[in-house]
DNA sequence: CAAATTACTGCAAGTCAATTGCAATTAATC
DNA sequence: GATTAATTGCAATTGACTTGCAGTAATTTG
């Protein structure tokens, strides 16, 4: 099974020219950080980054501002797993398909719409095949609805 | 369209009930937290919860207790839409058959690992039909892996 | 049904993720 | 290389969520 469906190892050049196309200073924190979500095979929390990164060489706040400005630029996805605070990855530079549940979220105004199912357990037959046990799923579906510009 | 695909107006007396039925004293703030999760439309934050009971009623760190016991006995799902708060919303009595991403996480490890991805762009141009822009959606499974209990 | 036990609640204090103001520092621009 | 704009550390703050304790209400038991 494959269990990540992009790969993007990014090098030190690269992770520089994203960015300067983003119009974001090159420093070492930032730098860093995108590296650190580049070779992380799951999406990182701000401590985890600052645990990686060391807490001498940067403060969490740092941490935090430079997440929010990755986010606001598109560079970065903002998720949560169930747990009490978000992951960070970083996005694909093509089309993003990810995400999902039965709930329509608008992005400007709030309003949530509950959906109808979406059958998913041929997903959870192989998991069991796989070891897995007492498998539950999550689809939500977000975007800017017709009332919103 | 179906926006809702499982609704479950529970009177006073079936809101009691499903107490009793869990081993949870009938209170007053219990049976109308019920209450209310079951009229509304969306899943509901505790503070959205403490607002429509009312503030003079009952303290927040109560509504908080009860949606962390309702969690616990299975009564209710806790949800995060992508806000940094969670939703809860009650469970059908039947199999539960809801949540998605491109993520298994073990519940009892944390583990995490990334997916392949799911093609749900036909649900994607429902919404666009609808009159939705710039969909996103996320698909998540939980479950417990074979190194665990 | 009244006493004894157990669960529930309010209040206040505390934890932790995430944000923000300000002054010092570093990177980008010219 | 000097000026300007962005970045950073530090400290204080917000808001979601938790917890200890003492008083009160619900359940149990005789």
């Amino acid at each position: 099974m494959k269990t990540k469906c992009c790969d993007t190892h990014l090098s030190e050049e690269e992770a520089q020219e994203l960015l300067s196309q983003n119009g974001i200073s090159r420093t070492k924190i930032k730098t860093s950080i995108l590296l650190l979500l580049s070779k992380s095979k799951k999406p990182l929390s701000a401590s985890e980054i600052y645990q990686k990164y060391g807490p001498k060489n940067c403060d969490i706040s740092t941490i935090w501002r430079t997440l929010k400005q990755f986010h606001e630029k598109g560079i970065t996805r903002e998720i949560n797993l169930g747990e009490d605070f978000f992951r960070y990855e970083l996005k694909d530079t093509q089309d993003e398909k990810d995400h999902h549940h039965h709930h329509v979220r608008c992005r400007n105004c709030g309003d949530i719409k509950q959906l109808e199912e979406c059958d998913l357990s041929a997903f959870e037959k192989m998991f069991s095949r796989l070891g897995f046990k007492k498998m539950e799923h999550y689809l939500e579906f977000t975007g800017i609805c017709s009332k919103c510009p």
